[in-house]
DNA sequence: TTGGAGTCAATAGG
DNA sequence: CCTATTGACTCCAA
């Protein structure tokens, strides 16, 4: 029985009852699921699955999101595990990774936008911290237990709580099948020597072919496909660095000069084209100013009012299903307190000046360069050589 | 195949 | 414990 999500800021008189318990308690089996039939238990209630809330989401300001949920998290002591496993699906780095430096909306994939509509969705949960924080008791709980008594394989007993976020049974035991050799792959650690010789590369080439991916290899004594990877993950989280610039420069137009400052990932650049450090602006991280107090327990996240009017307009006493899906969706468009997640659209920047932006156009350049060559000449030309 | 997007998961610091 | 970083992997589209 799924409960009614709607999300109207008051109408709290009529309770509906418990969460009780959910239904799928599929157990364990390899990670690597692939079944397109039904992909995961996940959200919280209605009968919609979050692929076809995220086809449904509007825009949302990842950002905001991201910073309204760490700061939920932080003020209540939540871990990024417990969130992400629980949550979202995801493991912890990655949930570091996307709270700090969510990409823009436009730019995510279906799939990349499924944990921003997740985190919505659980912001817009009245009961979100609450839950959380059960769902931590019960791990200690079973943690407690797990190391007093014997190591017999036990069944973890916590089921999903009413909303039926996902739970992964605790796997404790990574059981060792064979004790076979351990390769356990020691993960390679560049040197910061090596990192450095592969960012110049970088700069000279950031689409080497295979022949100078070969040469690096062999000059750093690396493995090729080491040095493939990293030049995959470089590009990316470069690229990735320019979003977030971008999303600030729009953020500082208008009327507030406040810069957001970033972490520049200044590196000695060589002058490809003169750019230069970017004047980031003064450091303003705080936010100390304790405006309000958190009533540690009550702090119930307000949340959510209506931004819009609403689109559906019948009283939500209706009984009829279709009104909780409409609920569930408008949770999506609703945010807590004043800030509003719809996102007013990443201007593209007018400030044609910011040497970020100037980054980024380089970096498109770049990549458009590499396109033409690549369809142009069949034949590399050669290395670095000219 | 190549490159991009998302993630995982080991690991380095607190 | 927790969080941030980052090499490697999986999927996918061109």
């Amino acid at each position: 029985t799924p409960d009614s999500p709607i999300s109207s800021a008051e109408e709290s008189v009529k309770s509906q009852e418990e969460p009780v318990s959910q239904p799928p308690a599929q157990e364990s089996s390899e990670p690597s699921d692939s079944q397109p039939g039904m992909p995961l238990p996940v959200p919280g209630h209605s009968g919609l699955s979050i692929q076809e809330m995220v086809a449904m989401s509007p825009e949302l300001d990842t950002y905001a999101i991201t910073k309204k949920v760490k700061e939920v998290l932080t003020d209540n002591n939540l871990g990024q595990r417990l969130f992400g496993e629980s949550i979202l699906g995801l493991t912890q780095g990655s949930v570091s990774d996307l709270l700090a430096r969510p990409k823009p909306w436009h730019k995510l994939s279906l799939k990349g936008r499924e944990p921003f509509v997740r985190m919505q969705l659980w912001l817009s949960d009245p009961r979100n911290v609450e839950k959380l924080m059960d769902m931590k008791r019960l791990e200690k709980k079973a943690y407690m237990k797990r190391r007093h008594s014997s190591v017999s394989e036990s069944h973890s007993v916590d089921s999903a709580m009413s909303g039926g976020d996902f739970s992964q049974g605790a796997s404790p035991q990574p059981h060792q099948q064979h004790p076979k050799q351990q390769l356990k792959k020691p993960r390679v650690v560049l040197a910061p020597e090596e990192k450095e010789a592969l960012k110049r590369a970088y700069q000279e080439k950031p689409y080497p072919s295979p022949k100078t991916i070969e040469e690096l290899a062999n000059q750093l004594n690396l493995k090729t496909s080491t040095v493939i990877n990293w030049f995959h993950n470089y590009r990316s989280r470069i690229r990735r660095e320019l979003f977030i610039e971008e999303i600030q420069a729009a953020a500082g137009e208008g009327g507030s000069p406040s810069a957001r400052t970033v972490k520049s990932g200044g590196e000695g650049d060589n002058s490809c084209d003169g750019t230069e450090s970017d004047s980031t602006a003064e450091g303003r991280t705080s936010g100390a100013a304790g405006s309000e107090e958190h009533g540690q327990l009550s702090k119930s996240p307000g949340l959510n009012h209506r931004e819009e009017e609403a689109a559906g307009g019948e009283t939500s006493s209706a009984p009829g299903t279709s009104s909780q899906k409409a609920g569930v969706i408008d949770s999506l468009f609703s945010f807590p307190e004043a800030t509003s997640i719809v996102a007013p659209t990443i201007a593209a920047s007018r400030n044609p000046k910011d040497s970020s932006l100037r980054k980024k156009k380089a970096a498109n350049l770049n990549n458009i360069i590499h396109r033409l060559e690549k369809a142009a000449s069949r034949d590399e030309p050669h290395e670095w050589e000219f």
